[in-house]
RNA sequence: AGGGGCGUAGCGCAGUCCGGUUAGCGCACUUGGUUUGGGACCAAGGGGUCGUAGGUUCGAAUCCUAUCGCCCCUACCA
């Protein structure tokens, strides 16, 4: 068998960049640090935005869309949130180009700079409540709950497919609350239903947390984070939900008139997640035969490959196979390519993480089974013709929820407690994964273990129990565990 | 941004040190045929500004200079 991709154990970030190349995910682009994303790729950010814009409009969500220019001037009326993105900005400087007069092409026309120059948005919050400050004058405009998918762009000096990209896309709402208490809820809410989607429909197990202050979205006063751990035992951080008190309103001026008539700041939210979904699926799942989709994010769920001899036979009961498997919902193909070989077709769809193969053959035909294959286990069994839409729909429930508890068994098995450094060091050298560790509640403890071992701070977990310790590196008291790790 | 490496067909490379026929190989691609239960085989084909610009030379992928791009290692980021 041809090996086309790099073992995952021999170079895990070559095994990523074979994966996202050979399943046709993405390719790079003429630009720097900008991807093509190819149609195989682009399905799959298809079928997470159709089912996160679903579980939006369900929450009461609706979708808007706010222009990618932002006046430089915006940026800077929150303190923290140009700190936090004016070193990876790009910037929209004239607005023509003319013919060089030297004959070799287009120059830029010096004549044509623009007034104030225009950023490209690196996200969206400050043209966002530029504009909320129009639409909001009373507590019956509140609360406004909006969503916009788009693309942004972070002047990232590495990159890397789908993990970090300069232009990325994604999702990013902004929501506006007459009480403090009430956006505080919408963020928990919006964290909620990101853990949700990650573990019931990527089933990516995800541990859900507060950042620390240092890890904070820039403006944020408070930042919700689910985190996942990829096969590398590196930490992913997958979505991130903020409650964003009154910056922004104050940023902004965007008051409105409450019930008793008086005038107040609003309160805010801010939430998102990207494509970098799509590179925690890679490798939350993935193998080194390619890649592994869960079914419910799979563009096509199975493939029917009739093992060619010569007769139509076959062709007629591969049709109807793919009706009946449709008529239970699933997505289905028959590959009727002559040009290639079934072993040729089996390496390839294993590649393209295709969860369910069908092979059918003269041989089945005559015993009335088929050849099934699943992608996550490889295992191959024959399963009666009878029932076979039940069969498979089972078989693809039993997939989904198969690669959820692998994923967390793999997990958990690497997740550790440390009690001092000494302990922490040896866990992140032998084993990596996952820290637990009393910490003292400071940025400078923080930074410190940051700089001693690399791992930093993913979060302060919800669920853990308040107990009695001393911080793993500074010994002082501390009132519970927090994760850390390394980070992608 | 500092150190190292690489630019030759869509992809992966050889050739460069030591200049010299028409720039070669594998994969992929096209056509035809035989095949088809785990990446088939045979035959015939198509495809190159050797990253770019300048220089040295009778002659440059090869030597010199500049320049651009990419990859790897060190600091920040959904």
């Amino acid at each position: 068998m041809a090996k086309e991709i790099t073992d995952r154990e021999e170079d895990y970030s070559q095994w990523y960049l074979d994966i996202v190349k050979k399943a046709g995910l993405a390719d790079n682009s003429a630009v720097r640090g900008c991807m093509v994303i190819k149609p195989q790729g682009y399905a799959i950010w298809e079928k997470i935005q159709r089912q996160l814009d679903d579980m939006f409009k369900a929450t009461g969500h609706v979708n808007a869309y706010f222009p990618l220019l932002i006046p430089k001037s915006f940026l800077s009326k929150e303190a923290e949130h140009v700190e936090g993105f004016a070193k990876e900005c790009a910037v929209v400087t004239h607005h023509r180009l003319m013919d060089n007069p030297d004959g070799s092409g287009v120059v830029v026309d010096p004549t044509a700079k623009l007034e104030e120059e225009l950023i490209i948005r690196p996200t969206s919050e400050t043209i966002i409540w530029n504009t909320y400050r129009d639409w909001i004058q009373s507590y019956r405009d509140l609360p406004l709950l909006i969503n916009q998918w788009a693309n942004v762009m972070r002047w990232e000096m590495r990159t890397r497919p789908f993990l970090r990209t300069a232009e990325f896309l994604w999702q990013e709402g902004h929501t506006a609350h007459s009480t403090k208490k009430e956006a505080i809820e919408e963020s928990r809410l919006i964290h909620d239903l990101y853990a949700d989607f990650a573990e019931n429909y990527m089933a990516m197990p995800v541990i859900k947390g507060a950042k620390s202050a240092n890890e904070r979205f820039a403006g944020a006063v408070e930042t919700y984070t689910i985190e996942a751990m990829m096969q590398d035992g590196k930490a992913l951080q997958a979505g991130t939900s903020h409650f964003l008190g009154q910056n922004f309103a104050k940023a902004f001026d965007v008051k409105f008139l409450n019930e008793g008539n008086k005038e107040a700041y609003v309160w805010a939210t801010s939430w998102g997640v990207s494509t970098r979904l799509i590179g925690g699926l890679i490798m939350t799942h993935s193998d080194d035969d390619g890649l592994v989709l869960p079914p419910k994010l799979a563009p096509l769920q199975v493939v029917i490959i009739p093992i060619p001899k010569p007769n139509g036979v076959l062709k007629e009961e591969a049709e109807k196979i793919k009706q009946e498997l449709e008529a239970q919902g699933i997505s289905v193909k028959i590959d009727i390519d002559k040009k290639k070989r079934p072993g040729y077709k089996f390496a390839e769809y294993e590649m393209q993480g295709v969860p369910v193969r069908i092979g059918i053959g003269a041989r089945d035909l005559e015993q009335n089974q088929v050849e099934v294959a699943r992608r996550d286990t490889k295992e191959k069994m024959n399963v009666s013709r009878d029932g076979l839409g039940q069969s498979i729909k089972d078989l693809l429930d039993d997939i989904q929820n198969n690669l959820l508890e692998r994923a967390r068994k793999f997990r958990d098995d690497r997740t550790h407690e440390a009690k001092n450094m000494e302990e922490f060091e040896e866990i992140l050298e032998t084993k990596g994964g996952f820290i637990m560790a009393h910490w003292d509640g400071t940025t400078e403890t923080e930074l410190a273990i940051k700089e001693r071992t690399k791992a930093t701070l993913r979060c302060i977990p919800l669920d853990s129990v308040l107990e009695e310790g001393v911080c793993v590196y500074s010994g002082k008291p501390s009132k519970q565990k927090v994760l850390f790790a390394k980070a992608y």
